[in-house]
DNA sequence: TTATTTGGTTTATTTTGTAAACTGGTTTAT
DNA sequence: ATAAACCAGTTTACAAAATAAACCAAATAA
């Protein structure tokens, strides 16, 4: 029987923004803005669920006058990204 | 800019099933439902859209008395999984 | 013969994803 | 100054998707 892929990083958006998070130590709204071309909107939501869920921190200042958004992945995060990728790989890789 | 993922195979059960007809040639719904674990409704539910997307071919028949279902993956099929999963190591392997 | 099981499908509900509309402030133009 | 346009996000309302519950027809068991 095939492992559940935990539904929180199955997503695309969640996904894009875990992944992007991997490679960088920190990123801010702006810039996964662009990378991942998704509305604001959704982007917020997303974001708000990684974190709640304590996948990432968010921390918000102030860069000159304008607000700030940064993110970075926790440890719990990465563990959960990592954990997510093993199982996926049972679906993606020939057995 | 990450691509996109298809939509289609970006799900939990659907992409499962997929994954099991990859190495099997043909697997009929009640196997499918164990390896799964997926409800019978869920499941009848995702290999209609996987046919009407032309992913999968289904066979109804019946074995003895009862009947079957048998779902094998079409060319189509294959091709959007292999895509699908070249797409997906844009996220899931380190860049 | 009347339950129970098998192999599903249909329909209704819940959950999720997404975008539109909004907030609060900043910069630019008038 | 004041208005108009813009930036960085949040909230909320709606659409799409996933899922389970209810159902159906036939087969088998009691």
């Amino acid at each position: 029987m095939l492992k559940p892929l935990n539904p929180l990083l199955h997503s695309e958006l969640r996904l894009a923004i875990v992944s992007i998070l991997i490679g960088v130590e920190e990123a801010d709204f702006v810039y996964i803005r662009k990378e991942t071309g998704a509305t604001a909107g959704n982007l917020s939501v997303q974001i708000d669920k990684l974190q709640k869920a304590g996948y990432i921190d968010v921390e918000k200042g102030f860069r000159g006058k304008m607000p700030r958004t940064t993110c970075r992945l926790t440890e719990v995060g990465r563990k959960a990204f990592s954990d997510y990728v093993e199982t996926l790989r049972e679906y993606i890789e020939p057995r």
